[in-house]
DNA sequence: AGCGTATTTCGATAATTCTGGAAATATAGT
DNA sequence: ACTATATTTCCAGAATTATCGAAATACGCT
C-alpha cells in the first residue's frame, strides 16, 4: 500500500462513528450486516450513517450488496489487515537495536 | 484500547505529513531522530513539522527526549504495534464462516 | 399505479484542521 | 552577556469535515 492511500484509509478510522462502525462489522464477519442493522445498533441518524458509510466504501474498507429490499456493508478484511501490517511494515530497517522495544 | 483513543491515534496517522513521519521514524527504529533530521528528509517547514509532532506526542505515538542541544522523536512502536492489532481484535467472533476472508 | 420500508442525496451550519511566516524560547559555547 | 543553532508558539486564512433534517430515490409487494 502506498503512503497516500494508507494515509486516506487512516483518516476515515480516524472518526469515532466511522471506527465505529467498523469496529462492529468486523467484529460481525465477512458476511456483514444491514444497512438498518447498523443505525439500530450504534443510533446513529440514517443521513449520517449513510454519509459514512460512503466514505469507507469510497476507501475500499467496507462494500456494499443489495439483496432485495435491504443493503449488506461488508468489512473489507484484508483491506483492513493490510493497513493495519503496514504501519509497522520494514520497522526498524535503519536500527538493528531492536532491544527497547 | 478503547475506541475513542484508537480513533483519535488513527486520525492523527491519517495525515499525510503526519504519516509520514511516522513512517519514517518507525523505520529508523526506536532510538528516534532528531526533529531537524526529520525536517531535512521529509522538507517539511519547522513550524508546520512542530504542530504535527506535538500531535503525535499529544496521542502518544512519539516521545521526545532533549540531548543537549537537539530533540530526539522517538515513536512509541509497542503503542503503534497496539493500534494496528486493534483493527482487528475479535474479529469475526459474531460469525464463525472465516472461511472467505 | 400506489404503498411501505430502506437508504441516499441535498443543503446548510458549526466545528476542526492544515499550513507557514514571524516572533519567541531553549540550550550550548565563547 | 552575546551569538549561534534548534525548535516551538502565535497568528490568521483557506480548506475540509461532521452533523442531521427534509426531500428524493430504490425496491418489492399488492
Amino acid at each position: 500500500m502506498q503512503l497516500g492511500r494508507a494515509a486516506q484509509r487512516m483518516a476515515e478510522l480516524g472518526n469515532i462513528t466511522r471506527l465505529s462502525i467498523i469496529r462492529l462489522l468486523v467484529k460481525s464477519g465477512p458476511s456483514g450486516l444491514r444497512v438498518g442493522e447498523i443505525q439500530e445498533i450504534l443510533e446513529i441518524p440514517a443521513s449520517t450513517l449513510s454519509h459514512h458509510l460512503s466514505r469507507l466504501i469510497n476507501v475500499g474498507l467496507i462494500e456494499q450488496q443489495r439483496k432485495s429490499n435491504v443493503l449488506y456493508c461488508m468489512p473489507q478484511i484484508p483491506v483492513v489487515k493490510e493497513l493495519a501490517e503496514y504501519l509497522l511494515s520494514e520497522c526498524c530497517s535503519g536500527d538493528t537495536n531492536i532491544k527497547n522495544l
